[in-house]
DNA sequence: GGCGTAGTGTTAGTCACTAACAGAAGGAAC
DNA sequence: GTTCCTTCTGTTAGTGACTAACACTACGCC
């Protein structure tokens, strides 16, 4: 098995400093849920964590880090790139979005629930996750632009940005019903919304009374 | 002129209250443009504008809301409200952005660019104007509920957000091109972006060689 | 002119985050 | 297994945003 994956790297090293960063991170969110983001400082995350705060920084760059960080935007990078060139961008992101979330559900369902909630009802979570939605954004323009370079970019940045716009309800309103709803087909229903962005739903007309 | 407008409810503390605030806030952007946001500290606004930091905090929240805090958003869902019901949720939401930034435009253009440029260089202010985004969208899905109440309130949330999303993109541009392109020209091919998602612009097709 | 009520300054404190240095522990070479 | 280097870690001291408490000043009403 000549470079194996990356748990077999290890050097009694690497598996320590694995080990502190899942412990890190674990007893921050436990805190997090117990006394609130704003109720727990960095100093606790580190005492219980049995590190200090220097430690604690070291880990993660900033105290939102722990909860923030997942390591998703490239998967899913790889997935709108690899869309068939002759699906329109739109389409593209949709159902890479879909793949993508409908893995990190199926698999984490319930870590996504609580960490989602956690960032949407933190303001300074919230700031922290718009901030990082920019560079997924440019990350997502860069993979459509690469399966078509021929596309207009400006076109792209704009729909990138409505896809994220439009995940980034789908997860509101999934947390807003405490999980309770299917998140994939609240998903393809945001999408929806922005296919047929003009008059209501495909096939079915309110009437205004 | 029983209880006029705002400005001749004056008492001297009320003028001198606004005074202040001015004072602050011209202070810091000169300050910010100069060193930089983040090397500018509120002290130093402070004591440019001649008061001490705790003054400062009275009048802004945080040292961002002395850049983000632009009164903008009520006279936009004002507009929003006030579009035909007979128009579609995006076409309203694209009237009126038009309008609303239009309006910035003439009147404020240098301001508006000084403090886009500013807001999207800064990692801090950026994340600020994101989570006030959240507020903004909350308050376009209101006005848009309150034109037809009988339409999809989750469509009308997706379609606001990505509006949002779409005039963000176009702002983010007109920085880029350091202000030289025509701002509401922007505005509205991002508009046409989202009008027509599928397939790419109305009458252009690009050939992917 | 006297008095209540803002608006303000001072001081001291919390918390996120950083820089500098010192010590401990992993890993490779012999 | 000892030596030496590298990496990780803790301690300390500091900056800067932001808050609470209290005392002081000056507006504005009577």
């Amino acid at each position: 098995m000549p470079d194996g994956g990356a748990p077999a790297r290890g050097g009694l090293r690497e598996r320590k400093k694995a080990q502190t960063r899942r412990s890190i991170q674990a007893h921050a969110l436990r805190l997090f849920l117990d006394h609130g983001y704003d109720g727990t400082t960095v100093e606790e995350i580190a005492a219980a964590a049995g590190v200090s705060h220097m430690t604690f920084f070291r880990y993660f760059p900033t105290k939102e880090a722990v909860v923030v960080s997942d390591g998703y935007d490239p998967m899913i990078a790889g997935l709108i790139a690899e869309r068939p060139p002759e699906e329109d961008a739109l389409t593209a992101l949709h159902r890479a979005l879909d793949e993508g979330l409908a893995r990190v559900y199926e698999a984490d369902r319930d870590a996504l629930f609580v960490r989602t909630r956690l960032v949407l009802t933190t303001p300074a979570l919230r700031a922290r996750q718009w901030r990082d939605q920019h560079a997924t954004e440019k990350l997502f323009a860069g993979a459509l632009t690469e399966r078509r370079p021929a596309e207009d970019p400006f076109r792209i940045r704009v729909l990138a940005a409505a896809s994220l716009a439009a995940v980034t309800t789908a997860l509101t309103v999934w947390v807003e019903g405490e999980g309770a709803g299917h998140l994939p087909a609240l998903v393809d229903e945001a999408f929806g919304a922005l296919r047929s962005p003009c008059g209501s739903a495909p096939r079915q007309r309110e009437e205004p009374n």
